[in-house]
DNA sequence: TTCAATATTTAGATAAGACTAAAAATTTAT
DNA sequence: ATAAATTTTTAGTCTTATCTAAATATTGAA
């Protein structure tokens, strides 16, 4: 069974192989995980020991299926505990990250399989990112860029890619936020602006600002 | 803020010396945390720079009143979360103490407050164990042996003193189990034991019985 | 291709929490 | 009251996960 900081870097790796599937470098791991390169050093060697990880010196590492399914059973569990926290508590969707890191690593099949039956097997966390299952099967993402939705289809928003807080600002000034429904009317091919309803008023979004925002289909 | 395992001592001190108010020994906490005296002694001197207990050498030790604070959180918190897992998850009373083991050391004040709420502010646990309030205040334990229930009263047994499988053994032959619900007809001075009510049967309970089974007056 | 810049690994140190073995203090029994 | 038994503490070691500094490997630019 994995430690605590060990089920961290096994889930930092896989989000890190989640975009390229190439392997994963040594710093990329250090900076994820705010720690030195030296430490990932350390660890990288432990879960090649465990046989979580293929790895060479100076190669960068890939989990093995064993590995994968040991960081997709912890991504499973803080998914669903984020679904609990907003659906059944009273979190919003900005609080429950802490908290899900730290419930995410409590170590019990049937609390899990408990939980889930509880929620209804939810498919997606409370930003549209899917939950895998028991099995550790991931569904493919619901959740998708709003400069990448079609005409005339509905969506909600649920995440940003910039979460700087300028971006943020400009969203709160807009009166964008998470569950916010957007329509898209229109694009602009001049410009890659696209052409929207929120809250029944018709705005116009700008291509950074519709690269930026996630949205899931409604 | 306490460790993990700070907050597995304190809590090992607070329920030693919930029964006599002396200090606690050494050994007494080493035996409860199953480990070495040597080991205890080292937390010993850790807890009481932070200051949360008192501690002489060779003294023994008792909790301040921030010792005190913090072992009662810890309690609150595993008792809520063991009536979260029998009353929402399918969890029965001997399951579920290993997970609230875990559960209670997750910090967010705001995950423990939603949770009473959502469990609709319970006072105990489904042992009859007392929650204490979010001050730290306990209730007064509705839990006690059959042996001290009045005549005529009706109970309902939430857990044995003794856990040998000797005397679960009993229990279960004599299908007394967790929930069963137990009326006090008379009793005998001669001998000690009881008249009881089971199930609609009457049968009579030994001293020795009665001296380990924990009820609580429904 | 060769040297400088960058990335990675190694070596040695530290802190938390545990251990063993031995020393010191306290308690008990005679 | 003193010796024996028991309890507690100290000293030194181990493991996990971290760090800094130094050494080594790889990459990339002239």
């Amino acid at each position: 069974m994995a430690t605590l900081s060990e089920e961290n870097y096994l889930k930092a790796i896989f989000h890190l192989s989640k975009y390229d599937k190439t392997a994963v470098s040594t710093n990329a791991i250090a900076q994820k995980m705010e720690t030195k390169a030296s430490s990932a050093t350390d660890m990288i060697k432990k879960l090649f020991e465990k046989g979580l990880i293929d790895y060479q010196k100076y190669k960068g590492v890939k989990l093995t299926e064993n590995g994968r399914l040991a960081a997709v059973s912890v991504i499973r569990k803080h998914r669903l505990w984020e679904v609990f926290l907003v659906d059944k508590l009273r979190f919003s969707w900005d609080e429950v990250h802490e908290v899900a890191e730290q419930l995410e690593h409590i170590k019990s099949k049937k609390l899990t399989h408990e939980l889930d039956a509880f929620l209804e097997f939810p498919t997606e966390d409370p930003h549209g990112d899917p939950i895998p299952d028991a099995n550790g099967k991931m569904p493919s993402s619901q959740k998708l860029l709003l400069a990448k939705v079609k005409q005339l289809q509905r969506c909600i928003c649920v995440g940003v890619k910039d979460s700087t807080p300028k971006f943020l600002q400009y969203l709160d000034k807009h009166k964008i936020a998470l569950g916010t429904e957007i329509t898209v009317l229109s694009r602009e091919s001049y410009d890659e602006s696209i052409t929207v309803t929120i809250n029944n008023i018709q705005r116009s979004i700008s291509k950074e600002v519709a690269h930026n925002l996630f949205v899931k289909i409604s």
